[in-house]
RNA sequence: GCAGGUGUGCCGGAGUGGUCAAACGGGAUGGACUCAAAAUCCAUUAGCUUAGUGCUUACGCAGGUUCGAGUCCUGUCACCUGCACCA
């Protein structure tokens, strides 16, 4: 038995003392392949992480090979709650768990044999690394770009703390089942990511090599749209404390159908706008007040599954253009972060007006119809959201909506009643989080100076504490909060709000590109030869909030001068998800994990690699499943006990043919990420190798299985005889020229004429002495007659003849067919392969001979042979 | 609710307009080898069949485009993923 485990010892041993994929900045061109950096999480890494990490070093190699000079870092995402958790329960710093945890981390991803530069290492956690997320911080503070303003969070009053998302369980708090989690409005840190919205949205179209899906989620998700911005006046009541009658207050709305302004009967502000109170009255505030509350007992995110539902404010507006009065209600179903936080209703032309219209009685009021058709308010059962013609609009009516659009929108620029304006669903970034395990926002709060941003970094974490469950450690730890203000040194307070962890993670990989700097961020100079990044790849889920921050970083880094590009990454790749053998999500909870080092303790981290990318193409989600590992893990056994049994001599033509064959199709199918495809082809390879073969072919064949299989490459390259690694060799080439279809051809044909002759022996159930071979006219021509009948039906010749053929077949067969010399080249490869079977089947009569042991003859044009197939006879 | 994706033989999955009853793998069944098993190798694995590169029915369901659809379009159903404090 081999002893895989310990061969990939031998050679993980090999890599790191060698430190065969360290690299420097050289003459080289280079590629930046990155994985997105993994959670340290306490349980280790998991078949996830693994599939990740192989589909990047399998690039990576392969890059590696064809003479790039290439970057594969490694690193660790290591704030975050888990953490923080874990270090309660503990009764730990979370310091301590997670330097464990990465360290285990480490342990395995060597076990799987990566190709990491381990010397670039980053950890988001430790000071080092998030000293420069402080200083990113603050060049945003000073452009105005990071600011403070209220924003609701979750929040539970038992625990006296705010809690995140993943701390909800169905609108209650994660430790106290009855206690109902509350909205509350908490004074917060941001990013304006809406300063380079446009920038974001249109570059899209720019992100040639990222996919489609990505791409149209994230242009989803940034929701440029062009519309108009329209004033409203609203008759505000008196305050209640106030003396001052009702005064008239300016308020936005956004649309993008100005075109149905006619149709307003009401408008809606959002029910957690700022200012709602504000136009309540006192008749109604109650009822309003009662809504509101109802609303604060749902989590924020479970507030758009609600019905739409709405109460009157007591207040009404004015229409811009028909001055006539308007209620104005508020609703659950009017965000308060997307335009101005209050829309304009048009219940004839949107469903969700429509809808709340109905339920509360309000009128109304149809403007656009269709074309040659009346709408009748009455007849309606929902609402005619299409363009069309409008009426009721006075000077407006007869007007088709897009051009109504146009001139309303004008119309009220030049009254000064709206202008033409785009809003964005991307909203500014909130990064406050009211936890421990993050980076510290250095800023300091001085009662004489205000926000004074604290210079001196890093702004370390406190290191002698104990967590306790409950209320932001931060604020109890004096020797943290408790300072001196830079610029009057009186007494102040530290921020204590942390940053999210996506902002460690938007600028990880530039770091990597000088890991150990302390005096900058980075060095320009190897910024400019190492980035952007060539292949990026990790999980779909992280389309809208990492892809999209990273992206904001690299813009905001760009304008400080200290990049020269615009994007992070060139090709970005997404794999899919693992599922369980039961069909399942992978999880602790269901127990049906699947942990990486048992696997290959039980096989081969070659017979891990390979079987994660065999199976399906990369992108796509996987079941995972034991059997196919193990064949995977047979098939690596054989390779090697082949290659025991294997004569290094001279290569057959054949063989030539395969091995050449082999590496252009596989090198393709590795540069599209098509892993499961080269994958066949290398196992095809390998399972029909003749037991001759030269070296240099041999070594190709080993060379193609090495980014797989590094391990098992390289013992076996070694036995060759040969000293220097596998890993930093040189990607085999194929010569056109040895490769020759016609031998595949042959095979199949020598193989389909073996079936045939011994179905037919065992119908006869005796020997034959002598085998004729018939060959119809029909046989040869069958395709032909087949197009040629297409033909009569006025049938387009190029469209369907797109897979062409070589032109000395085009040119046999076009003097059969005469219709064809017009378009030689456009013949179907169909005729191609029958042509070819026919002179092959004449070639190697010889062979059959040899292994029938008997006489065999051809027939050619046998008019009595079957149409469709050379007939077999027996004597 | 909004957005994105997926649906193929017993199973996992290739496949993007014609060489498709469908690559490759797994399972199952039969056979070879063996005292036996494992491993390995070969065959079969939609139905019918006069045994023919034959016919019929098949790529979620219902329509459509086309000479031709697993592949394109429309509708529909089911499932999966994301939704801004998990990372």
């Amino acid at each position: 038995m081999v002893n895989f485990n310990a061969i990939e010892q031998k050679w993980q041993n090999r890599w790191e003392e060698e430190k065969a994929f360290e690299v420097k900045e050289t003459k080289k061109k280079k590629f930046y392949a990155l994985e997105m950096f993994p959670y340290p999480s306490g349980t280790g890494l998991h078949i996830g992480h693994a599939f990740n990490f192989t589909i990047t070093d399998i690039i990576s190699r392969f890059k590696r090979l064809n003479g790039f000079n290439v970057l594969y870092p490694v690193g660790y995402d290591s704030f975050g709650l888990p953490a923080e958790n874990a270090a309660i329960k503990a009764k730990k710093h979370p310091k301590e768990y997670t330097e464990a945890a990465i360290k285990n981390f480490i342990k395995q991803q060597k076990k799987l044999g990566f190709s990491y530069d381990w010397s670039r290492l980053v950890s988001t956690s430790s000071p080092d690394y998030y000293k420069w997320d402080q200083w990113i911080f603050l060049e945003m503070y000073k452009k105005g770009l990071a600011y403070k303003k209220n924003a609701p969070v979750n929040w539970c009053s038992k625990c006296n703390t705010v809690l995140a998302n993943e701390q909800v369980h169905d609108g209650k708090c994660w430790r106290h089942e009855t206690t109902d989690v509350e909205v509350k409005n908490l004074n917060q840190w941001f990013l304006k990511t809406t300063a380079y919205a446009d920038e974001l949205y249109e570059g899209i179209k720019d992100l040639k090599g990222w996919p489609e899906d990505i791409k149209k989620l994230q242009k989803n998700w940034i929701g440029k749209s062009n519309g108009t911005e329209i004033n409203f006046e609203i008759e505000t009541p008196p305050h209640k404390e106030g003396t001052i009658g009702p005064t008239t207050t300016l308020y936005n709305v956004f649309t993008t159908r100005p075109d149905t302004l006619y149709g307003v009967t009401f408008l809606v502000i959002s029910a957690q706008h700022p200012k709602l109170m504000e136009l309540v009255t006192s008749e109604q505030e109650n009822k309003v007040k009662k809504f509101t509350k109802k609303l604060n007992s749902v989590s924020a995110e479970d507030i758009d599954k609600l019905e739409k539902e709405g109460v009157f404010t007591g207040s009404y507006a004015i229409h811009p253009l028909t001055n006539k009065k308007i209620p104005v209600y508020a609703g659950n179903f009017v965000l308060a972060s997307y335009g101005s936080g209050m829309v304009m209703a048009v219940p004839a032309h949107d469903q969700r007006d429509y809808e709340f219209a109905k339920k509360y009685n309000i009128p109304i009021k149809v403007v656009i119809s269709p074309e040659n058709k009346t709408l009748n308010e009455e007849d309606m059962t929902k609402a005619y959201q299409e363009r069309g013609i409008l009426v009721n609009s006075e000077q407006f009516n007869k007007l088709h909506s897009e051009k109504a659009k146009e001139k309303i929108t004008k119309y009220l620029e030049k009254q000064k009643k709206g202008k033409k304006t785009v809003n964005f669903r991307l909203k500014d970034w909130l990064i406050s989080r009211q936890r421990f395990w993050g980076t510290p926002i250095p800023i300091i709060h001085c009662e004489k100076c205000g926000e004074v941003p604290d210079e001196n970094l890093p702004v370390t974490l406190p290191e002698n504490i104990i967590l306790k469950a409950g209320k932001n450690p931060l604020e109890t730890c004096d020797d943290f909060v408790n300072v001196k203000c830079p610029k009057c040194n009186g007494n102040a307070k530290r921020e204590t709000d942390t940053m999210d962890t996506f902002t460690n993670s938007s600028w990880y990989y530039l770091r990597y590109a000088d890991s150990t700097n302390e005096k900058q961020i980075f060095d320009k100079k190897k910024i400019k030869y190492w980035c952007p990044v060539d292949f990026y790849i990790g999980g779909r889920e992280h389309a809208c909030m990492h892809l999209i921050y990273i992206r904001f970083y690299t813009k905001f880094l760009r304008d400080l001068k200290l990049l020269n590009f615009d994007e992070p990454s060139i090709n970005q790749f997404n794999q899919g998800m693992v599922h369980a053998e039961d069909g399942r999500k992978m999880s602790k909870s269901y127990g049906n994990a699947i942990d990486p080092l048992t696997v290959i303790k039980g096989s081969s981290a070659d017979a891990l690699r390979l079987f994660l990318v065999s199976v399906a193409n990369p992108d796509k989600d996987f079941s995972w499943n034991t059997r196919g590992l193990e064949s995977n893990h047979r098939f690596i056994s054989k390779i090697y006990d082949q290659f025991n049994d294997l004569k290094i001599g001279e290569s057959s033509k054949k063989t030539e043919h395969r091995i050449n064959n082999a590496i252009k199709k596989v090198t393709k199918y590795i540069e599209e990420i098509k892993y499961n495809l080269a994958i066949i082809e290398i196992k095809n390879l390998f399972n029909t190798l003749e037991n001759e073969i030269s070296k240099k072919d041999y070594e190709s064949a080993i060379k193609l299985l090495s980014p797989f299989c590094p391990h098992i490459a390289e013992e076996i390259w070694e036995k060759m005889g040969n000293k220097e690694l596998l890993s930093t060799n040189v990607w085999p080439k194929y010569e056109e020229n040895k490769i020759n279809i016609e031998l595949d051809a042959e095979d199949e044909l020598i193989f389909n004429t073996i079936k045939d002759i011994q179905n037919i022996s065992k119908f006869i159930k005796s020997k034959p002495k002598k085998v004729i071979i018939s060959v119809s006219e029909e046989w040869k021509y069958k395709t032909i007659k087949r197009i040629k009948k297409e033909m009569e039906t006025d049938f387009e010749i190029s469209r369907i003849m797109k897979k062409v053929m070589d032109k000395d077949h085009a040119k046999e067969i076009s003097k059969l067919v005469p219709q064809f010399i017009k378009n030689p080249k456009k013949l179907p490869e169909i005729l191609l392969s029958q042509e070819i079977e026919l002179k092959v089947l004449q070639k190697n009569i010889s062979e059959f001979k040899d292994k029938f042991d008997l006489e065999i003859e051809i027939k050619s044009n046998d008019p009595k042979a079957m149409p469709g197939k050379p007939a077999i006879l027996f004597e």
